[in-house]
DNA sequence: CTGAAAGCGCTTACAG
DNA sequence: CTGAAAGCGCTTACAG
């Protein structure tokens, strides 16, 4: 790259002194209209631009935000939250002349690792933590480091930082209660794996709506979110006494995986099974029968846990406080059916 | 954060000089291996990181690369492609302290002023070029701000920087062969969106290996990369006079869109349309019939591309040169099948 | 083999 | 309203 022009040339060339040209072109107060808009005209002349590096040396900032995502293999490849959620981060850092630091980590020690280098060096001044565990290393880990850290976490769970909530809990209260309304009363669910808060949050959101009902819950399947997972699901109900007359999956690839798998088995969906998932991609508007699910709004869940990551940065002896995304609107389509229509086994 | 120790107080500690204690901990010659080893035990006592943003200051490095990634919602919602691209990455750049800096673009302009500003304010020391374009006015642009860059390209075009090819055209042609080795005659092509070199790589790879087989290529139809491209290209062969007996779709979304599509018209896939995908995505292997393809290695380009890019960022005036990516193996899958399995229309 | 000094390009009190 | 000086935390010639 050419040699660039500094503030010192800037300076030199407006016949001004450096601190002058500074406070000019920071828009702080301190000088007349007229200096700083000739020094703001030399500055555009001489293509003069700031160096990030020496600004954050004296401001002691990195203009940067970490995010590490783990298993990407399995994240990122299927699941459209990711794309989605880094638009939205993007959205609400560019403004305020922010970047975001992306890592993927293949395991959870290497993950608590890359935190721990990106602090060290103060490559971050914040980060995002997302897919939340039970008893999750990361809270104390940020804790102990002094990084400023909002979590993306179901509205149910309480944890010592900043909060980004959506609720996919309330999704799935939403599905379940609409199965009961078409006259299901043995509704399976899907779970995702058992470690992670927002699996629980899904199964217990199940678990509790059929109970509110009146009813004793169903088969509950111990799964994932995946599509294969949704698909060793659909082996395991199969091999029951006898089939639910719906089944609540945890996120959409499971219940993409699901149909797939019964109707390999010759299962009728939704004549003999009705399926839901959670989270309104594309591809669910591409099986055959079209997935019923709630849409997601992971742009918005991004944005959200963003901007509060930055005003914690500017306050870091703010106390906690938690803000809840909304979710999107419920997406209907032809997995679900009344129960009945299909012929027993 | 709590105060961090500075190479100031390490040298203080250890009652050496700030250069000695520089020299000494980052492995330059120069001091005696005695001192060396008590300013490491002294810096490792007091917890000592280098601030990464002092460093950079100096050594005028960024310690970061670049990628803009355009249109998220369709290129990362569904593509696989995007994950195991940016973990090849980070496998190549961690090594030397190196991260990566993600931004997501809306639009082609907004990417160009994306790279401009990670120029201007010397955020990254490089960047990746990826979903090259007809006449691509990011070259220029790199060249112009003088900013190192690899891209990723067909084997068939050549720029005026280092590329790192991944042979698309080549599974192309092998998929090509397969369906005339099983007897097709009469293969048609859903290629991507005609401004990206290498939707036009494909499709060349596609026309010329049926004029080497001394056949007319069949139609061509003007497809993209996602499944509702594919599922529109079913409908445009549908209408043709007649179908062909194999389609080579330029991407597996497509191919799985274009089988929905054909399949929802009551035609059976491969009884009387063969299909084939190229990526190997996971989902190719959930479709009914699975998707002949061929597997592409997303994360060794990711990984030689940014491995380029540090060697490109170290002699800025190295002569471009190129490194070829292997292909991952076919896969095959019951999409394909010999023609004349089904009934004429 | 070791130390004193300059400098990377900014910002920020502090004087005037 | 403007300028001179110090300092952010390092590295790197240059002397000794």
């Amino acid at each position: 790259m050419r040699p660039r022009a500094t503030i010192a040339d800037v300076a030199a060339a407006a016949g001004v002194s450096l601190s002058t040209a500074s406070v000019a072109l920071n828009g702080r107060p301190g000088v007349s209209e007229a200096t700083r808009e000739r020094i703001r005209q030399v500055a555009r002349d001489l293509e003069y631009s700031p160096s990030l590096r020496a600004r954050s040396l004296v401001t002691k900032r990195a203009y940067s935000i970490g995010f590490v995502v783990q298993s990407p293999a399995t994240v990122m490849s299927a699941d459209p939250f990711f794309g989605s959620f880094i638009a939205g981060i993007q959205v609400a850092i560019s403004a305020a002349g922010y970047v975001m630091v992306l890592l993927v980590s293949p395991s959870l020690s290497q993950t608590e690792d890359l935190y721990r280098e990106l602090a060290q060096s103060r490559r971050v001044d914040g980060v995002l933590i997302d897919q939340l565990r039970v008893n999750d290393r990361r809270l104390e880990l940020v804790r102990e480091l002094g990084l400023p850290a909002v979590a993306i976490a179901p509205s149910s769970v309480t944890l010592p930082l900043p909060m980004a909530h959506q609720s996919a809990g309330g999704a799935i209260v939403r599905l379940v209660r609409r199965l009961l309304h078409l006259g299901h009363r043995d509704i399976a669910h899907v779970a995702g794996p058992p470690d992670y808060v927002h699996s629980i949050e899904r199964r217990d959101a199940w678990e509790s709506t059929l109970r509110q009902a009146g009813l004793t819950p169903g088969p509950l399947i111990q799964g994932g979110f995946t599509m294969s997972a949704g698909q060793l699901a659909a082996e395991e109900l199969l091999a029951l006494q006898h089939l639910p007359t719906a089944v609540v999956c945890a996120n959409d690839l499971a219940a993409i995986g699901l149909i797939a798998g019964l109707q390999a088995a010759g299962i009728d969906v939704p004549g003999r099974v009705s399926v839901t998932g959670f989270d309104g991609i594309e591809l669910g508007a591409y099986t055959t029968p079209k997935l019923t699910t709630v849409q997601a709004t992971p742009d918005q869940v991004g944005r959200i846990a963003a901007s509060m990551l930055l005003e914690l940065i500017d306050q870091p002896d703010r106390q906690p406080w938690a803000v809840e995304v909304p979710l999107g609107p419920m997406i209907p389509g032809a997995s679900v059916a009344p129960p009945g229509n299909g012929s027993d086994l």
